[in-house]
RNA sequence: UGGGGAAUAGUGUAACGGUAGCACAACUGACUCUGGAUCAGUUAGUUAAGGUUCGAAUCCUUAUUCCCCAGCCA
């Protein structure tokens, strides 16, 4: 806590901390690179949080880029998406927004360099022939019989391929590296491949389109990148992210004075594991899966970890900077308990969200020597947490809704809320004395009844007796028919891979992870009221966080539940009943 | 089996040859007009075996376990 001021110093920092200090890079700038071929997760902000927070750490820069080489998987949706999801968790890019789509050209000719020098050449096998060719694990692969071309038919060749002379998949371009390497990446890696599909943003100018391998260290060298800053799966890929750069360079000068010109610059990649969290899953894959199956409603599902999604069931950005910061940075595979991210939003809501009165499962309450017709405003504080958030008014009448669990006409041990005899506090209003209840031709309780203490208005018995429980309610004519959307884990096991032979992670969707009730709320949280919480989640007093959604009308607002509070009570009910 | 990585309480993370600390979770208790929040406390850890050293989570050796790599995906 005293520290906050000091940075982090975690193996990354420490890295470009000593580069710096040996004069390997001056300044510091990174980047944050995704594929728009989906949405963005928490996942994602962690890897944002660490690009981001790293160039700002040292006082240098950052880019977004999108990493756009395969025209066949990629969206203008899904740029949009990102773009959005980046600016929402606050990584500041300005006018920093790159394509390396834009860097093709460039590309295009430093492919045409390297099969100058001879590190480059077209081969002709198919697909299946290449991973033939490849050998195993154990087992060296074979050359190519296109691997010794000449210079001039490679040229030839590689032009006739961009000028789109022959079908998808019938040649690639490829590095002349070694077919016996032990890291399997290294055996003449394909960086082209011919793809007759138009791209997203350059249209059809091309029809042959540069490999992640190829492209990414170009892209980071064209833009300054120091710090190349990616997660553990790429470790394998350094040696060849490295290769074609020194390629590129092979036979350049500093000075730029020789027959290829000066130097390209060469950025440290860096890898950290990737996040992993208990009850969720985080690849884009699975991501996609569980919309197009209709398990979740959308990418930006509340249930789903996406940026989108958190943002939706009303998690704030600050929760997710607090969330990143915690789980801090290293190349362990680990897996995050999901109650540490709930627990950061909470401590968030708790601090800055405003309270308001809500019932979820309403159940009517009478107060029987209360008079009819008679209606009071009580005060109710906005924020126990923050007297700046003052006070507002609520609704008080003889017939109210208050919540079901909060009556029991048999209470279970270390019950305190209302039961037939027993008094409570009916929040920020009076005291209340349970007379009774009256239950349907099937036994259930539909309404029940109570007197009041006029000496206890506003919350404060006068005689000094003390109450064990405060309930929430709101005022049956007065309320807001309002829908609540209450989210559970999307999965019944931490970790959802954890499935019977033979399924997959959809077995352990939870079936019950969306629960929604038509429920009331106080009529300051309606839309013609002045509502200063249209957009930030509101605490319904001991029930949670909760958020508008997207899907509210004017007649009707729908509420997302972000987050429980902690219950006690609930724990302690299932102690007691375990004991029987 | 080849190559590349990683092992610290249940979980995540500190320590950089000198008292193994923090957070989440769990559990006690205090307080409370939210069974919330807050406060106090408890439980619990260096993968293993050797070695170096006055002293090892840290250095060395060997072993074990886990992750990644055989896309014309990124």
């Amino acid at each position: 806590m005293s520290n906050e001021n000091v940075i982090a110093h975690d193996f990354i920092r420490q890295a470009v901390t000593e580069d710096l200090k040996s004069g390997r890079f001056n300044g510091v700038h990174t980047r944050f690179p995704p594929e728009p071929n989906a949405y963005l997760h928490i996942g994602h902000a962690k890897a944002l949080w660490i690009d981001y927070g790293i160039g700002l750490d040292f006082g240098g820069l950052f880019n977004l880029r999108f990493d756009d080489t395969n025209p066949a998987k990629e969206e203008q949706e899904f740029v949009d998406a990102i773009i959005q999801d980046v600016r929402w968790v606050g990584a500041v890019f300005d006018d920093r927004l790159f394509y390396a789509s834009d860097y093709f050209d460039r590309m295009y000719e430093w492919a045409q360099e390297l099969i100058r020098k001879g590190l480059a050449y077209v081969c002709d096998l198919t697909a299946e022939e290449v991973t033939a060719h490849r050998g195993n694990l154990t087992q060296p692969g074979k050359d190519s019989p296109h691997r010794n071309r000449p210079v001039e038919e490679n040229l030839d060749l590689f032009r006739r391929m961009r000028a789109g002379e022959f079908p998808d998949g019938s040649r690639t371009l490829r590095a002349k590296i070694d077919m016996a390497h032990p890291n399997l990446n290294m055996r003449d890696p394909v960086m082209y491949r011919i793809l007759h599909t138009p791209h997203h943003r350059q249209g059809d100018k091309w029809c042959i389109y540069p490999m992640y391998d190829w492209a990414h260290g170009l892209e980071d060298s064209i833009e300054g990148i120091t710090h190349s800053l990616c997660s553990l799966e790429y470790e394998n890929h350094r040696p060849l992210y490295d290769w074609f750069i020194d390629a590129v360079n092979q036979g350049r000068t500093d000075d730029g004075s020789g027959p290829w010109g000066r130097k390209i610059h060469h950025p440290r990649q860096i890898e950290f594991a990737r996040l992993n969290m208990t009850y969720t899953v985080m690849s884009k894959r699975k991501l996609i899966e569980l919309v197009r199956d209709g398990s979740v409603r959308g990418f930006d599902d509340p249930r789903l970890p996406t940026l989108a999604g958190l943002r939706r069931r009303g998690y704030t950005p600050e929760a997710i900077h607090d969330f990143c910061r915690r789980i801090g940075v290293n190349k362990t595979d680990s897996v995050v308990d999901m109650q540490l991210l709930e627990h950061c939003l909470r401590e968030d809501l708790n601090k800055r969200s405003p309270r308001r009165m809500a019932v979820l499962r309403p159940l009517k309450l009478v107060i029987d020597n209360y008079p009819d017709g008679q209606v009071e405003q009580v005060d109710a504080v906005n924020n126990p947490e923050d007297a700046a958030a003052g006070t507002r008014q609520a609704p008080f009448s003889k017939a109210l809704y208050i919540e079901q669990d909060d009556f029991r006409e048999a209470p279970p041990p270390k019950y305190f809320r209302l039961f037939p005899g027993q008094e409570v506090r009916l929040r920020y209003a009076y005291f209340v004395k349970c007379t009774g209840c009256v239950k349907d031709a099937a036994g259930k309780v539909t309404e029940v009844h109570c007197t009041y203490d006029p000496a206890t208005r506003g919350g404060d018995s006068p005689d000094g007796r003390k109450v064990k429980a405060t309930i929430h309610w709101v005022s049956a004519a007065h309320a807001l028919p309002a829908e609540v959307r209450l989210y559970d884990h999307l999965f019944t096991k931490p970790d959802p891979q954890d499935a019977p032979p033979g399924q997959d992670f959809r077995a352990n969707v939870n079936p019950n992870s969306l629960e929604t009730v038509q429920g009331f709320v106080e009529p300051s949280l309606g839309s013609t009221g002045v509502s200063p919480v249209a957009e930030f989640p509101v605490q319904f007093e001991r029930l949670g966080y909760f958020c508008k959604d997207k899907d509210s009308t004017p007649d009707k607002p729908v509420f997302n539940r972000a987050v429980t509070l902690k219950d006690t009570w609930a724990k302690i009910e299932k102690k007691e009943g375990a004991k029987k």
